[in-house]
DNA sequence: TGTACATCAGTGAACGCGCGTTCACTGATGTAC
DNA sequence: TGTACATCAGTGAACGCGCGTTCACTGATGTAC
C-alpha cells in the first residue's frame, strides 16, 4: 500500500516540500479541508509526522499554500475559458460554466478558495481577480451593447453570488431536482447581467 | 459563571432535555456546528456530559433535533414575511428579505439548516415547504400578470441559490464591498423571476 | 405506621481515539585541513 | 589520502488536549405490603 521511501539525497530534501503538498492537496480534495491533517499527510506520503515542519511552520501553512493554489488554478481556467471566446456574451457564460466546471469537479478545493477563511490565513489578490474577470466581463458586454447594465460591478456581484450558491447547493443536495447546469447559467446570466437579446443569447436560448 | 443546579424532581428529568437543546442551541449559533460537543453542552448546563445520553442517543441525535427547529423556525420567519404582504411582488421580496435577515441574523443557524446535512441527519420535509412557498410566490406573480416567467420551478431554484450564495459570501466575507443587502434583493427577483415593470417594482427601483 | 424495594435523575472515573506539536536523537553524506 | 567535523534529511517517543462514549455507582423520592 505504502511504498517503502528512501531519504532524498543531500540538497534535495526540498522534494520533500512537493511530496507533502501533493498528499495534503489530495488529501484536502478527497475528503474535505478538515481531513488535512499533519498526521493524515505523513501517513500518505510515508514519513514520520514531525518531518513536515522542516517544511512548513504549522499546519495553517500548509493549508494556506493549498488555498493558494486553489484559487490560482480556479483562476487560470475561468480566464482561460473566458479568452477563448471572442463574443463577450459567450465569454461571460464561458466563465461561469468554467466556474460552475471547477465547483463540480473538485468541491473542496472550492470550499478551499471560497469558503470560510481563518483570520490566520491571508487573503490573496488571486480572489478578487477572478471576481474582475466578471466584472470586466459583464462590462463587456454593456460596450458591445448586448447589456443593458448601469452597474456592471453590482450586477457581476450578483452572478457571482448565484453562481456561488448553485455550486454549494448542488453539491450539498444532490437529490434537489436541478435543472440542467446550462439552464441554470443561462437563467443567471441573462436575468442578472441585464443582456437585451442578442444573436448569441437568442442562439442559447434557442438551444433549450 | 455556571449557577449551581439541583436536580429535577421526580417526573420531571425532562426538563433537562430541553436545557440541553437550549444550551446546544446557542452553542451551535453562537460558535457554530462543530462547537457544538456534548462536553461543551454539558458544562453550559452544568450537568455531567454522560447525563445528555439520558435525553438524547448520541450527538447525531442531538445535531438532527437542531437541525430540525433551525429549519421549522426559519420556514416560519419566511411564511409569516410573506404572508403579511398582499401585492405578490411585495409578497416575493418579503420572503427574499426574510430569508437573509435570517441567515444574517443566524448565520451559524442557517449552516446548520442548509449546510452539508451527513447522511445520518434525516432531510425534513421542512426544507421542501421553505422552498415551496418561493415557487408559489413567483407562480403568484405570473399569475397576477407581472411575471413573464413560464417555468416557475426553475426560476425559483435560481432565485434560492442566488440568495442562498448571498447569505454565505456575505457572512463569510464581510471585507468585500458589498452593495447593500436589499439592492442585492432587487437585482436578484427582478431579474430571475422574469418580472415586468408593475408599480411594486417601480416604487422599489425608485428608492436607489 | 413502618419498612423494603423500585425507580428516577443523575454522577465520576475511565477508555481509546486522533490530533498538533516538541524534543532529543540518528545516520548518511559532503567538506576542510 | 585520511580524518574530524558540519550539515542535511529525516525519525521515534512523548506531551497534553478535547472528544464521544461506556460503566458501575449514588442518593433522593415515591410505592406496595
Amino acid at each position: 500500500m505504502m511504498t517503502t521511501r528512501s531519504r532524498n539525497p543531500r540538497g534535495e530534501g526540498g522534494k520533500l516540500r512537493d511530496e507533502i503538498l501533493n498528499a495534503a492537496r489530495s488529501l484536502a480534495e478527497e475528503q474535505g479541508v478538515q481531513a488535512m491533517t499533519l498526521r493524515g499527510v505523513a501517513r500518505r506520503v510515508g514519513i514520520a509526522a514531525p518531518s513536515i515542519y522542516s517544511h512548513f511552520p504549522d499546519r495553517d501553512a500548509l493549508l494556506s499554500a493549498l488555498v493558494d493554489e486553489a484559487l490560482a488554478e480556479f483562476t487560470t481556467e475561468v480566464s482561460a475559458a473566458m479568452g477563448a471566446e471572442t463574443d463577450p456574451v459567450d465569454s461571460l457564460r464561458a466563465g461561469c460554466t468554467a466556474y460552475l466546471d471547477f465547483a463540480m469537479r473538485r468541491p473542496n478545493s472550492c470550499q478551499l478558495a471560497f469558503g470560510p477563511l481563518d483570520a490566520n490565513l491571508t487573503m490573496t489578490p488571486s480572489g478578487t481577480t477572478a471576481f474582475e474577470l466578471l466584472v470586466n466581463a459583464v462590462d463587456a458586454c454593456v460596450r458591445a451593447g448586448v447589456s443593458v447594465s448601469t452597474d456592471p460591478f453590482a450586477d457581476a456581484t450578483a452572478i457571482w453570488v448565484a453562481l456561488h450558491g448553485y455550486a454549494i447547493l448542488h453539491t450539498t443536495r444532490p437529490a434537489f431536482p436541478w435543472p440542467p447546469t446550462d439552464a441554470i447559467i443561462g437563467r443567471i446570466i441573462h436575468g442578472l447581467a441585464s443582456l437585451s437579446a442578442s444573436p448569441s443569447s437568442r442562439r442559447q436560448s434557442q438551444l433549450r
